[in-house]
DNA sequence: CTTGAATATGCCTTGACATGTATATTCTCC
DNA sequence: GGAGAATATACATGTCAAGGCATATTCAAG
């Protein structure tokens, strides 16, 4: 999880993150693409790859990352557990609303 | 959404969020819940802050930090894109299998 | 208004990491 | 097997951010 984090963080990481999302490409592409020199491209894919975020297949001389599913599938069940919580927190703040008003009500039907 | 990620990827304020997911909690406290000097806890409450995950409110001397939802709302629209587009090369590959298959199964047709 | 609690901030040091450049490695093709 | 393309790695450098510590700030209470 936290290595997840990490390795998108970067912003040129997230970049190639986000240029890997529409299909697998080779690192000179990448480099061209967004401009990088080829061996910080390299870096921050062997960075990516050691998080477990893509994965490599030769080609001749060439190397086609790709991203794995896995750690985005990972994140988003993290990011379940907080939503399902601050929702919780949501609902229980709507009852004591709820109950304050109703306490009102009683009030006022008392002053009547 | 790099700021967000930024903010998330170090270890001690993912573990200040996750103790947040629960409920607000002042600083003290949660120097106190996980072993950090109030100072660094200050810091990554500030950094959290100009990031947008935590809000603050006053109490007496203490300040209540608390999550707020629209930060890991935008978290989870980005993780969206990423699904459905890699499920849709998914949907791609099998296709190339099937129609693989489909020829394979009209060449063994003109074998018979 | 002084004291003590809770928190924020400033300064310093140190370690991690992103970049640049050069070079090693691996492969294709002739 | 030599040349060149594609990629990885090594090393030096600069920057930034996290931690430690001292101190400033704010507030409640007596």
């Amino acid at each position: 999880m936290n290595a997840t984090l990490t390795a998108l963080a970067e912003p040129n990481r997230l970049r190639i993150v986000e240029l890997l999302r529409d299909r697998p490409r080779p690192v000179g592409e990448i480099a061209r693409r967004l401009r990088l020199r080829q061996p910080q491209v390299s870096k921050h894919l062997r960075v990516l790859s050691d998080a477990g975020l893509v994965d490599v297949r030769p080609v001749a001389q060439q190397r086609i990352y790709e991203l794995r599913a896995e750690p985005f599938d990972e994140l988003d069940t993290w990011l379940e557990t907080f939503r399902r919580s601050m929702s919780d927190r949501m609902d229980r703040l709507e009852d004591l609303i709820s109950e304050r008003k109703a306490k009102k009500e009683r009030e006022k039907e008392h002053g009547d």
